[in-house]
DNA sequence: CTCATGACACTTC
DNA sequence: AGAAGTGCCATGA
């Protein structure tokens, strides 16, 4: 019996997913802030990694996380840039020159 | 096991 | 302010 399943990779994801879950509508998160959040500090690009693994009909609010200089982590133009872009001012939270305020709209747990 | 990768972060120049 | 180099760490070939 699989009793406890060794692949803590699992388990950590899930602790992602609720993580995300949390943050608040107008807030955002860094990929690092978040990676802390979840119990797994300093696995800022394991975040990263995770949420590219997460399918496009997800609820999860996974246009609130940037990078830790306030800036979206995708190439400005690309698709997903805009549609990042689209779903952040959709909830009042502004990207000007292609950046966030974090000082203002980083999520404070 | 070693090597390369990645929706990152931090320090320095 | 922006670019470059270095550090981190799980994953998969």
């Amino acid at each position: 019996m699989p009793d406890c399943p060794p692949s803590s990779a699992n388990t950590s994801r899930q602790r992602l997913w609720s993580t995300l879950a949390a943050v608040p509508r107008g807030y955002v998160v860094t990929y690092g802030q978040l990676a802390e959040l979840a119990g797994m500090p300093r696995q800022a690009r394991r975040v990263g990694t995770l949420l590219s693994q997460l399918p496009t009909t997800t609820t999860l609010p996974w246009h609130r996380v940037i990078n830790a200089r306030g800036r979206l982590s995708f190439p400005v133009g690309s698709s997903a840039y805009e549609r990042q872009c689209a779903r952040l001012q959709a909830e009042e939270i502004p990207v000007i020159g292609g950046k966030i305020d974090l000082k203002r709209y980083r999520w404070h747990p």
